[in-house]
DNA sequence: CTTTACCTTTACGTAAACGTAAAGTAGATT
DNA sequence: AATCTACTTTACGTTTACGTAAAGGTAAAG
C-alpha cells in the first residue's frame, strides 16, 4: 500500500473530481501535506475523504460532516472534555439510528409495493389461465 | 381524522414552510385538489409529503424521490409493465440496502470511537486512583 | 528544447432547494 | 365598512456544493 496519494489518484479511487477534493480542503474537511506546491494525501487523509463521502451519501451537509469527523480525531483531552465528547457521540448516534429507521421504513414500504405488484401479476396469470390455459399458476 | 388539510396545517405537522410544499407541487411531486383558489390536501397527499420528506432525510434528490413515489402509485397496468416495475423496485431496494450498510458502518465506527473514549476515561480514573484514591475503578 | 501530463490558484457559473418580499384575493370577524 | 387571517401568484435572492474555464508552474519523455 502506498504511503501517500496524489489528488487525482484519490479522485479516481472515489469517483469524484479533484475539484471536489480541493473544495473539501477549502471547507477545512481535509488537510493534506504539501510537497512543494503539490498536495500529498496520507492514508489518514484518504480515510477522511472516505468518511466525508459516506456522510454525503447519507444526506449530511458538509458542515455536519465536519463536526462528525472532528469527533473522530479529537479523543484527546481531560476527563471533562472526554465526557462532553461522549455526549456528542451519543447525539450523532441518535441521528444515525433515526436514519436507519427511515431506511427500514422505506424498505418495508417498498416490499409492500412489490408484494402487491406480484399479487396483481399472479391475478393476471389466473385470468389468463381461466381463458387460455397458457401459464402455470404461482 | 380530517378528510383534508390546508397547506399551513400540513406545514405545521411536518415542520416545513408552505413555500416548501408549494415547491414540491411545482416539481410535480404532489398534486392537491383546489377549492376555488385554495389548495386542498387529501390523506394521500399527506402520505406523499411524508414520503418526500423521508426521502430527503435519506439524502435523495427530489428528482429521485419523484421516481420512487411513482413506483408507489403506479401498480396498474399489464404484465409486462408490472415486470419492469418490479425491476425498478429491485433497483431502489439495492440503493436502500447500500444506504443501510452506510448507516451500519457509520454506527460501528462511532461505537469504536466511543469505546476508545471510555478507555481513556478509565485510564484517567486509574491514574487518579493511583494518586489520590478518589474514584472507584470501572 | 518542446511537448505531455499533472498539478496549481483564481474566479466566475450553475443546479438544487428553497427563502423572502411584494401585491393581490377571499372569507370571517368586529 | 374595515380589519384580520389565511391563502394566492410572481419573482428575485440565497446557500450549498461543486463545474468549468483561464492562466500558469514543474518534471519527465521524446
Amino acid at each position: 500500500m502506498p504511503r501517500h496519494y496524489s489528488i487525482s489518484e484519490l479522485a479516481r479511487e472515489f469517483a469524484v473530481t479533484p475539484r471536489t477534493i480541493r473544495f473539501y480542503e477549502d471547507q477545512d474537511l481535509i488537510a493534506p501535506l504539501r510537497e512543494g506546491q503539490r498536495r500529498i494525501y496520507r492514508p489518514r487523509d484518504r480515510v477522511r475523504l472516505k468518511l466525508i463521502l459516506r456522510g454525503k451519501r447519507l444526506g449530511f451537509a458538509l458542515k455536519e460532516i465536519a463536526e462528525i469527523i472532528d469527533l473522530y480525531d479529537a479523543p484527546q483531552g481531560e476527563a471533562k472534555q472526554l465526557h462532553t465528547l461522549l455526549e456528542r457521540i451519543a447525539a450523532r448516534r441518535a441521528e444515525l439510528e433515526a436514519k436507519r429507521a427511515d431506511v427500514e421504513a422505506a424498505l418495508s414500504h417498498l416490499d409492500g409495493v412489490a408484494a402487491e405488484c406480484r399479487a396483481r401479476l399472479s391475478a393476471l396469470d389466473d385470468d389468463d389461465a381461466g381463458q387460455t390455459r397458457k401459464r402455470r399458476p404461482v
